[in-house]
RNA sequence: CGCGGGGUGGAGCAGCCUGGUAGCUCGUCAGGCUCAUAACCUGAAGGUCGCUGGUUCAAAUCCAGCCCCCGCAACCA
C-alpha cells in the first residue's frame, strides 16, 4: 500500500485579496511537495479558501452583491496567484462546496447525537456594530465600553456549544507523548502552556438572524455553524474523508483513499496555532475518533513583517504579491520568500533585499555560471562536451565534499529549511565559478598541447554537469529556473516543462553523455537594475 | 514573577536542541582576471556573540539572575 505524503495549508479567508504572507505559506508548502516528488514520493497537496462567515457577509453586503458572487471574485484572485507563482496543488478546497458541507453536517449530527454538542444560553453585552459579545477585556479604563463598539446592549442569545474542555486531559497527554506534534519546538511549548489554561466549551453556532452565510446545523435550521467545524474540517473533507451514516464512523472504516493520505503535515501561521489548530482542531479529530497516531503534525511558520511592524490590513502596509511578481518575476519572489527567512522565525520584508538577493545569488552567481559555461563550450568546442573516463579536474571540494553537501541539502529539506537547502545548492555554483577562475579556460584554449586541451574539455564537462545537478537541487524552490537551465543545456528536452524532468536520483556526477550538444546561452536571470 | 520570540563585525541574518578554531549575504578597502549578465576570483579591515555570575579542560552554545526590543481583541499567514 503506497503511503502518500499529505500536505495542507491554512485555507485563506475570502474577505480580501491575497498579500505576500499568503504567498509565503503556499510557496513553502509547494516547495515541500515538490521536494518529495523529486525524491519519487507520492504527494497530495491540498490548499484552498474559507468562504463563509460574518466578514464575508458584511463585505458582500457593502459591495452590494450576494455573498456567493463576492466570494467567487476573491477566490479567483487566490487561484490566479497560485498559478502565477507556480503553486501546484492536487486538490482545491472551497468551503461552500456540497462535498464539504455534507461532511461538516454529518460530523456535527454525529457529535450532537453523542451528546458532545449542546445548546446553551449566553447573556452579556453585545456590540451591534461589531456583531459580537463583549467581555471585560473590552472595557476601557473607566469600566465602560469605548465608542469603537458603537451601540452596546444587553442581550441573551442561545447557541450550540461543543464540549471542548472535557478533552483537555487527553490533549495534554497527547502533547506530552509526542514531541514533534508541533514544529518548531518552542511552538509546542507555547501550545502546551495554552492548553493548561483551557477552560470552558466552544461556541460553534450563530443564529441565522445574525449570520446566514454558513453551513446550516443539521439538527437546527435556525442556526449555521460558526467557523471552527466549517473551516477546519476542510483538511479531511477534501481528502476523501467520508461519513456514511450519521451516527457511526470509526476511523478504520474510512475509505482507503483517505487512509493512504492521512495524517497530514499541516502548514499554518503562528497566529492560528492557538487556539484554532493546536486546540480546537486536534480535539475535534479526537472527538470523532481519530487515534492518537493519526493526529496531524503542525508546522508553524513565522511572519513577514514590514519595517519591523506587523503586516495587516488595518495598518494598510500589506505587500501585494501580484505587483511584486509582475515587477520582478515569480521566480524572484519565490526565491526571496524561501531564502531570506528561517522557517518558524519572523523576517522583515524588503524589496531592496529581494533585489539584492536575486542579483547576488541568481544573476551573478548561478545565472552567470550558466552563461559563461555555455558560452565557452560553444566558443571552444562548438557546443559539444566531452566526457572522459576519469575526470580529475573537478574542484577537490566537489570530489570529496559532494556527498556531504548532498547530505546537508537533504537534511535541510527534511528539516523544512529551504533557506539552508538553497544556500547549499548555490554553494556549488560558487565553487565552480571559482574553479573556472583557477583553471583559466581562456588560456587553455589558446594552448596547443593535448594535455591542456584535455583539461579544458574536462573542465567544461564538469561545469555543465554541475549546472545539471544544481538545477535538480533548486527545482523544488525554482522550478521554472531549473527548467530554464535544462533547456539551455538542451537536456531531457522531451520532458521540458514537466516536473518529472527532475529526480533527486539524478543528482550525481557524470550523467551527461559524451558528445552532448548544449544549447546557446541566454541570460536566465537578467540583473535587476535599480 | 502572564505566555512566547529576539538581542551575533556597518546593515540583514544563520549557528544554540546534540559545548571544542564565530559562518552567510550585502557593504568597505586593496589586488587579479576577461569566458561571462559592469558579471567572476583572491586577499584585507571589521565581532570581548545584550549584561553578570555559575557548570566545564573548554560556553555564542548548558544553568541562574538581570537589562532592552517585539508579538499575544479584531482584520490577519
Amino acid at each position: 500500500m503506497p503511503k502518500i505524503l499529505f500536505i495542507t495549508t491554512a485555507i485563506d479567508y475570502t474577505n480580501s485579496p491575497p498579500h505576500v504572507g499568503h504567498a509565503y505559506e503556499k510557496v513553502l508548502a509547494d516547495v515541500i511537495a515538490r521536494y518529495h516528488r523529486l525524491k519519487g514520493e507520492k504527494v497530495f497537496f491540498l490548499t484552498g479558501v474559507d468562504q463563509h462567515g460574518q466578514k464575508v457577509q458584511q463585505s458582500a453586503a457593502k459591495a452590494g452583491i450576494p455573498p456567493a458572487e463576492f466570494v467567487k471574485g476573491i477566490t479567483q484572485k487566490f487561484i490566479d496567484l497560485w498559478k502565477k507563482l507556480d503553486v501546484k496543488y492536487d486538490e482545491w478546497a472551497e468551503t461552500t462546496s456540497d462535498r464539504h458541507k455534507k461532511v461538516v453536517q454529518r460530523i456535527l449530527q454525529r457529535l450532537f447525537n453523542e451528546g458532545e454538542i449542546y445548546k446553551d444560553k449566553q447573556a452579556g453585552y453585545y456590540s451591534v456594530r461589531q456583531e459580537q459579545f463583549l467581555t471585560d477585556k473590552e472595557r476601557g479604563a473607566d469600566g465602560q465600553f469605548g465608542p469603537e463598539w458603537g451601540q452596546v446592549e444587553f442581550r441573551e442569545e442561545e447557541n450550540y456549544y461543543f464540549k471542548l474542555s472535557q478533552h483537555k486531559d487527553w490533549l495534554l497527554r497527547y502533547l506530552d507523548n509526542r514531541n514533534d506534534a508541533v514544529i518548531p519546538d518552542f511552538r509546542q511549548k507555547e501550545l502546551r502552556n495554552a492548553v493548561e489554561k483551557l477552560s470552558g466549551d466552544l461556541c460553534i453556532s450563530r443564529p441565522k438572524s445574525r449570520l446566514n452565510w454558513g453551513i446550516e446545523l443539521p439538527f437546527d435550521k435556525d442556526f449555521v455553524t460558526y467557523v471552527w467545524f466549517d473551516a477546519l474540517t476542510n483538511y479531511i473533507s477534501f481528502a476523501g474523508y467520508t461519513v456514511r451514516e450519521a451516527d457511526s464512523f470509526p476511523y478504520n472504516s474510512q475509505p482507503q483513499e483517505f487512509r493512504d493520505r492521512w495524517p497530514a503535515l499541516q502548514i499554518i501561521g503562528k497566529d492560528i496555532l492557538v487556539p484554532a489548530h493546536g486546540i480546537y482542531w486536534l480535539i475535534m479529530l479526537h472527538a470523532i475518533r481519530f487515534p492518537d497516531d493519526q493526529m496531524p503534525q503542525l508546522l508553524v511558520h513565522g511572519w513577514w513583517n514590514l519595517g519591523g511592524a506587523k503586516m495587516s490590513k488595518s495598518a494598510g502596509n500589506i505587500v501585494d504579491p501580484f505587483v511584486l511578481a509582475d515587477k520582478y518575476c515569480a521566480e524572484a519572489l519565490r526565491y526571496y520568500l524561501m531564502s531570506d527567512i528561517a522557517t518558524g522565525q519572523d523576517a522583515d520584508f524588503s524589496e531592496e533585499r529581494l533585489v539584492e538577493r536575486y542579483n547576488a545569488d541568481l544573476a551573478n552567481n548561478l545565472g552567470n555560471l550558466l552563461n559563461r559555461t555555455l558560452n565557452m563550450i560553444h566558443r571552444y568546442r562548438q557546443g559539444n562536451i566531452r566526457k572522459s573516463a576519469a575526470s580529475r579536474k573537478r574542484p577537490p571540494d566537489v570530489v570529496d565534499g559532494y556527498k556531504q553537501l548532498l547530505g546537508e541539502y537533504t537534511a535541510a529539506m527534511a528539516a523544512i529549511r529551504p533557506d539552508v537547502a538553497i544556500e547549499r545548492s548555490l554553494y556549488l555554483a560558487s565553487v565552480f565559478n571559482g574553479f573556472i577562475e583557477f583553471e583559466s579556460p581562456w588560456k587553455l584554449a589558446k594552448s596547443v598541447t593535448p594535455e591542456d586541451s584535455k583539461t579544458l574539455e574536462e573542465l567544461l564537462y564538469d561545469c555543465a554537469d554541475s549546472l545539471r545537478i544544481i538545477a535538480i537541487l533548486i527545482s523544488p524552490m525554482l522550478s521554472r529556473a531549473a527548467h530554464g537551465i535544462f533547456d539551455q543545456l538542451s537536456w531531457k528536452m522531451e520532458l521540458s516543462g514537466k516536473e518529472e524532468r527532475f529526480s533527486l536520483a539524478d543528482a550525481e556526477w557524470g550523467r551527461l553523455p559524451d558528445g552532448h550538444l548544449v544549447g546557446k546561452p541566454t541570460p536566465l536571470f537578467p540583473r535587476i537594475e535599480t
